[in-house]
DNA sequence: CGCTGCAATGTAGAAAACTATATCTTTATG
DNA sequence: CATAAAGATATAGTTTTCTACATTGCAGCG
């Protein structure tokens, strides 16, 4: 069939896919549709069943709603201003985005003895802050760096070394963020020099 | 699978269906969907496409929108207040507003030769005015009287006397319950005083 | 260069929607 | 009582999704 409001809705499952930061086989199993099917759900070559979508949309927070004609302008304004800065999507903003979302979801999926470490809620807290900058900004070699130390300490919970090290370096970028300088979006990777006013480490 | 929303979007489609005052065989034409499909959906039987829904969702003034969940209240109260009064639905309620659909729609689709007629726009105003009033104080043999003489007008041009006899006793009805006499099961709820024009009848 | 993650695509098979058509029941109207 | 409209159901046949799996192309990174 491939009727155009299909198109559109499937463009937009795959933006806020790609807002939320998800690989198509995140998104995978959160849904519990498998990727090839997602693929093909995005891409408009299948006519999906409702269900389907209503599993899809609901691993995207959204919802599937019938509106009344009449009505679409206004509630189109209303989802504009909750779908936030989703909209430009650069190549590396999007992939910030997406290991931001990964690290948090390791953290998040860590046994309650590990994570209950001081160390693991500050590294959470870290976390939403680094949301409030520009994923742009963000340095995406540090933030991977975390991740896989974090990877590494679910499998042996010895290497808690690693991920005091990769965090320490999280930290220093978050605050030299927060202090103004924000360096753009390239400067800061290329200049790894960062002032930091290191507090005491653990 | 049946899951919840899924019923819930099928209640969706027969509440908006029934606030029209159409029968599953006229959405049936209207969307192109069987009506015994139709039948299925709204029962939620079935698991329909996203193609199905689409098309019947169209021919019933409905878009299908993907919110994000923090809207959706909002989004609510919007369509809510779109959707009018359409929730209460008694079965003589929703008989009379069908009667006038369908009554209408003969109206419309008459040849233009006809619809020139003075007296047929009249009568398109004539139903107009009576979509304000109350569905159950509305007399529904009446409207089916005027209805059969539209489309016998519509088999045979010469047939327009019948069109005429049965719209004046409409517009008796009309003016009745402009004038406050309820004729049907209680008083106009909280209509402002309603000032018809009050032409010579024919 | 090799490796990894992401996405697109293909195949085979099971399951289900979808269509056309035809009842069947209920309800209301003449 | 007969007729008609509305809706629920059934059958049979066609088409498609959907799943599991594998494969491929492509990008970035060590």
């Amino acid at each position: 069939m491939m009727s155009a409001p299909i198109e559109h809705i499937a463009r937009s499952l795959r933006d806020t896919r790609h807002a939320k930061g998800l690989s198509q086989r995140e998104l995978s199993v959160n849904s519990v549709v498998p990727q090839g099917h997602i693929s093909k759900i995005e891409n408009g070559t299948v006519d999906l069943r409702v269900s389907s979508l209503v599993a899809i949309a609901r691993a995207l927070d959204l919802e599937l709603m019938l509106v009344p004609r009449g009505s679409v302008a206004a509630v189109r304004s209303i989802s504009a201003g909750a779908e936030t800065a989703a909209a430009h999507d650069g190549t590396t903003t999007r992939r910030v985005r997406r290991e931001l979302a990964r690290l948090q979801d390791a953290v998040h999926h860590l046994p309650a003895s590990l994570s209950s470490e001081t160390e693991l809620t500050e590294l959470s807290r870290l976390l939403s802050d680094l949301r409030r900058f520009r994923p742009a900004s963000l340095d995406l070699p540090t933030i991977r760096r975390v991740t896989q130390a974090v990877k590494a300490l679910m499998r042996d919970p010895r290497s808690r070394d690693g991920v005091r090290r990769s965090s320490l370096q999280l930290r220093r970028l978050r605050d030299a963020l927060a202090h103004g300088r924000t360096a753009g979006d390239s400067a800061l990777s290329v200049r790894p020099a960062y002032t930091l006013d290191d507090d005491d480490d653990g």
